[in-house]
DNA sequence: AATGAATGAGATTTCATTCAT
DNA sequence: AATGAATGAAATCTCATTCAT
């Protein structure tokens, strides 16, 4: 009788190697036996918890999914000022550390794989709802409050979750311009932008 | 006898078909065989223009960037007046045809290739080099005529072009909740929010 | 304590489901977790009752070969007339039922696998002995008797039991020109052409 | 410019060297890289000229059948009367060579395969016909002679050709009780069943 | 300048078998 | 007596690349 929690260990191992060889190598170079030694186990058991790669892939982006927001929650709701929220959201997304780098690799390898197939496209449009519903509501409690400018807080929230991808895109990169600092300038002086005058 | 341009004519077609394939059906799954098919050609010929396959992308890449650049250029030089301009660059980002919409194809692919391939985060920096310089350069005019609010000009055209990267991904993944029409809608806010009071 | 039957069972069991396997999914496709699932117990315990594939399979013949010997004989003891008991006899092998069906996929599939096999050639040596033998006992009988034409008993015995096989796997096949009901046909004109002239 | 013959004659080749691997070793065996190695190519161009196994087993049953065809038509046409023809037929189906050996292996494979394969039933639909047809066509010719005796000759044809398969079949398998030479009298005596008394 | 048949290295996938429990 | 997670050897299939023509 193995442990009932074996299997679920076991394939939280390969989904958590999954990640780390796709944030090295991307998703295009990874091969399943990667995949295996990285985890510790053999191909056939990769393929014992996940009969394709496609779907191995699939799980790892859920899995990169829950893990995100299980770290964004405690963060956004630690503050109670919707100004303060508003920052501390948009903090969580620098990728200062190697789990929200490799996260933030499998976004992007996310996005590429999706224009592609329907499931994955799926998946981002719960994300995105995810991510595009807690900015609106804290842009909205702003704006009750008299803090944030007036306007449409959903086009206000779609901008800035969009600038905060294309921004971690470019860092991502390496680009020469557009370095962790200079991302979180951005991200501060667009804060600026919609707060009102007094506050 | 032949022609001189002859060359010239077909590598741009392998290109062009490079592009529609790469939009189609992404640069993982295209192959060397299916650019033949699309072009015309055989694999021998794409081969006899483009040694391997990772030339061919990384040429088609920077042909997809020469391209976009000649498309937006007179867009721009049409307007004088900064806000016009500012307006009409962003505009010329939405991907309202097919065009378009081949080209955001080809810089999502880009992105995630260049996460691992030092020589098209070269070309990543080139291009965004430019984007930046042309929206700053058109910034810091609109600041000095009064018509933009103040700010680190450089810091505010980060912050558009990486917004209408995130907004173009999720147009181009089909989000229920980022069409075209709301993409345009947050463009125009963005813009708004920039604005002086008077302007 | 357990029931000494409970191995005796068990093992039955394994049988009949690679029987009921075999026949729907041919030897080829059958996999040991197949019959594992359809015999409610796992690869384990297949492997625990027969150390390899090749050894269920071999079981699988033999136990096919004395569960159909069984059906057979009191057919054709049923009759003493020897027309009657060539009759019953010829009868009995019509794929009427799933049974009969699911037997013959289990000679079809045996022919196959004996080409390559000396110990599925030697079973199968035995069993067309047996069919043989008893073929032709009837038939002398009937000569005896004076209801057969003469020649060789042995000849005609396995013209007929050959004829059978062949008409049978077309039936099986789903032969549009060699449904049950032709194939019921056939075996009838065959034992008029060796009835003699009175009878 | 390559010659071209060559497809063709490469086609041919791998075609011959599956039927050779799947006599020896059977279909279940046979790995494509057998066929590969026999006909002194590479796997990759075995699957260059057929997609999958599953095709170039289907293009081997179907190359194999015609050239059945092709050997038969001659030697039945070589006789005018019935009885010969008849005879020449049967004898045809002799394994008495290592191609007609090989084309049994074919058939028998196709049995096998064809139970759990719609395509396959169809080849095997048209074969037959075939066969029937033929037959059929010479046991009516030599009942309007008044060589052969009454009786439906579609159901003494089935009977006949049915009987071969399972001839050859036993004959195949090593059947110490059915040789070649066996199944050359039991021919024999059912060719002397349906002849009238005087021819 | 162009071809496309052929290759072979490498990737995914399958599955009988094992073994600790 | 039975389990089923894990294995790894082996099979199919893919495809960028080559080269004789």
């Amino acid at each position: 009788m193995a442990r009932p929690s074996v299997e679920a260990e076991r394939r939280e191992q390969i989904l958590a190697a999954t990640r780390e060889v796709v944030a090295e190598m991307g998703f295009r170079a990874m091969r399943v036996a990667d995949v295996a030694k990285r985890s510790g186990a053999s191909t056939g058991t990769v393929h014992y918890y996940f009969e394709t790669k496609r779907e191995l892939m699939q799980a790892a982006f859920e899995w990169n999914f829950h893990a995100s927001q299980a770290r964004r929650t405690p963060v956004v709701e630690a503050h109670e000022d919707p100004r303060d929220r508003l920052r501390a959201f948009l903090d969580s997304y620098l990728p200062v550390d190697e789990v929200v780098v490799q996260s933030w690799h499998m976004w992007i390898e996310l996005w590429t794989a999706a224009l592609h197939d329907t499931d994955l496209r799926e998946l981002n449009e719960n994300v995105y709802g995810e991510w595009r519903r807690t900015v609106a509501g804290i842009i909205r409690d702003g704006q009750d409050r008299g803090y944030f400018v007036t306007g449409d807080p959903v086009l206000l929230a779609n901008g800035l979750v969009s600038m905060v991808d294309g921004l971690a895109l470019q860092v991502l990169l390496g680009s020469r311009s557009m370095t962790l600092e200079q991302m979180r300038r951005v991200c501060e002086q667009s804060v600026e932008l919609i707060l009102t005058e007094g506050s």
